[in-house]
DNA sequence: GCCGTTTTCGGCCCGACTGTTTTCAGTCG
């Protein structure tokens, strides 16, 4: 039996009682059950006791046992009977919840989205007590909308947007700072929508302003404490403004942030020390005085936790764990991958030299395809070594940047590799990656893979799963088998920074580090501006708690090279 | 349904907003 079967038969348990209208404590009671379950690293079969895990009661231990014995479970074979599956869908409804929805259904019999428009329209929605006029207009109006845009937005769609932004409201005077909060500022890797936290003394005024924003489409709420709107982009994106008085930025963003799970452990936390957290404050139960606070660090201090980043704040776990200091984008030393002219990039071998300098890089690695990859006008061997000599030219020229010269070399479809071993020694750098037939079942990718971590010469593998976030899902990989490989063979994984990608997912990297292996985050830079998504990147290894020693362009320049040296000199003993 | 340094009952995170009410329940973040 899967743990994540178990986990997901108890998140099924709480929707359906959720539907019936159950109480809402008896709900998350399920939902914290699942949650303890996956928090856990153990597998079920390690777990000795489920009934000892803090969450586990005397109910939902008995739910799992007979799930595990059974495959299913009286519980849930009884909430389906008395809740149509059909009515799941509705709880993505804006406006709908499970009260409403059990209501509809037991007194109006909704079962699906077509009873549920067929009782609007009969006018039956609008005289049960509770509904009215307005509710069915909402009602009708989010199930017209749902389904015209995805749920959540790949981040990568919305940084323009959040870029465009952040020109305008520079420009507002009467604005004393602001931020962005919500999953964007947890670099989720989609989001619903952005929300920025704004403090100023002319709430007023702001709003106005913010109306009238040049990329502002429609103005859904406007308020003096919150404004809404949604701007010009490609879903019709929806943009939150919190308008604060400056004392409470600090406890608004921190709230506004989230994740939902980080503010209820924080609250518990609080509620502990005889403390009650709001957007507003914290405030001091027995005397009612509010305490507000100048930065986040201070506000977490206040409740003796250490500054815990916004990366992290996911599942409340955090709250209690010690937290490492997490590799930081001042710790970036290095960019080991990235493209020229020479193959599919839009600026010349010097210009992303001089370019990196102005970052004071210490390194980076000119890492063009090969030539298997002729639409990206790949190098060849001789190619590469004409490029090679330029580079060996501008590290006489430089001595405040080291310049390695490197390859993306295909993996190709039959796992062969795109150079022989006689002539890749001549490379300081080489990356090897999958760009072709995707298709291929779990079992021939992994062949390709393996075959390249095993190669001596290989020291990095690009963008391990060839994901392209809200777009593909890239080629089925064994992650845990893919790091143990590139562990046992000390081939650096890398996370690669193009927002698009972030591959290897933070999640994984998280384990990765946990087993010894060596990240590289790098840009794959193919001109100027991507070069900046380094902090992306950073961002994203933050969510998986990485550290700064786990990430190899964080090491100073001689650390690097003896790295990449030994991999080679492992071979020659062999 | 779960839990207990206020321990077997009575809480469970907090506040805004909406639409419905006439004091509040439901939903949302």
């Amino acid at each position: 039996m899967d743990k994540k079967q178990v986990i997901k038969h108890l998140e099924t348990i709480a929707v359906y009682l959720e539907l019936k209208g159950e109480n809402a404590f008896k709900i998350s009671a399920y939902r914290k059950a699942a949650q303890t379950l996956e928090r856990d690293e153990r597998s079920l079969d390690e777990i000795e006791d489920i009934g000892s895990l803090s969450g586990v009661g005397k109910g939902t231990k008995a739910v799992i046992e007979e799930y595990i014995t059974n495959g299913e479970t009286e519980t849930l074979m009884q909430l389906q009977k008395e809740v149509p599956e059909g009515l799941i869908p509705l709880l993505n409804v804006q406006g709908l919840g499970g009260k409403k929805l059990s209501r509809l259904y037991h007194e109006l019999n909704v079962q699906d989205e077509t009873t549920l428009r067929e009782a609007a329209d009969r006018g039956d929605i609008e005289a049960l007590s509770g509904f009215g006029k307005k509710s069915v207009e909402k009602i009708l109006k989010a199930l017209d909308e749902q389904g015209t845009r995805p749920e959540r937005l790949p981040l990568s769609s919305v940084i323009p947007t959040y870029e465009a932004l952040v020109i305008e409201l520079d420009q507002i005077a009467s604005i004393e700072r602001y931020a962005i909060a919500g999953s964007f500022r947890r670099l989720r890797e989609d989001v619903k929508d952005l929300d920025f936290i704004i403090a100023t003394n002319q709430p007023e005024n702001v709003a106005e302003q913010l109306v009238q924003l040049s990329i502002v489409k429609a103005v859904e709420a406007k308020g003096s404490t919150k404004v809404t709107v949604v701007v010009e982009s490609e879903w019709g994106l929806s943009v939150d403004f919190r308008l604060v008085e400056p004392e409470a930025f600090i406890t608004t963003l921190h709230h506004f942030t989230g994740s939902k799970d980080h503010n209820v452990e924080m609250r518990r936390l609080a509620k502990e020390q005889g403390y009650k957290i709001s957007e507003y404050g914290i405030e001091n139960v027995e005397t009612g005085d509010v305490k507000t606070f100048d930065d986040e660090t201070s506000f977490f201090n206040y409740l003796g936790v250490d500054y815990i980043p916004p990366e992290i704040r996911e599942t409340g776990e955090e709250v209690d764990s010690s937290i490492p200091a997490l590799v930081s984008i001042n710790d970036i030393q290095g960019d080991l991958h990235m493209h020229t002219t020479w193959s599919d990039g839009a600026q010349s071998l010097d210009e992303m030299v001089n370019r990196a300098r102005s970052y004071g890089y210490q390194f980076i690695a000119i890492t063009d395809h090969s030539k298997y990859l002729q639409v990206a006008n790949g190098l060849n061997e001789k190619r590469l070594r004409q490029q090679r000599q330029l580079i060996d030219e501008i590290n006489q020229k430089y001595d405040d940047i080291h310049v390695f010269a490197g390859v993306e070399m295909d993996i190709l479809p039959d796992g062969t590799l795109d150079f022989d071993d006689d002539f890749l020694p001549e490379l300081d750098f080489v990356i090897a990656s999958i760009h072709s037939n995707f298709n291929q079942d779990e079992e021939t990718i992994m062949k390709r893979l393996e075959q390249a971590i095993k190669n001596p010469y290989v020291h990095m593998i690009a963008h391990p799963t060839g994901r392209l976030i809200g777009r593909r899902n890239g080629y089925p990989v064994n992650i845990e088998r893919f790091i143990d490989l590139a562990v046992e063979h000390n081939t650096i994984i890398e996370l690669n920074a193009n927002p698009n990608r972030l591959d290897l997912a933070w999640s994984y990297l998280q384990i990765a580090q946990d087993r010894g292996a060596t990240i590289a985050i790098n840009t794959d830079a193919h001109n100027y501006r991507m070069l900046d998504d380094m902090s992306t990147g950073v961002q994203a290894a933050r969510k998986g708690w990485i550290k700064p020693e786990t990430v190899i362009n964080t090491w100073p320049l001689e650390h690097v090279q003896r790295f990449l040296m030994k991999k080679k000199g492992e071979s020659s003993e062999q």
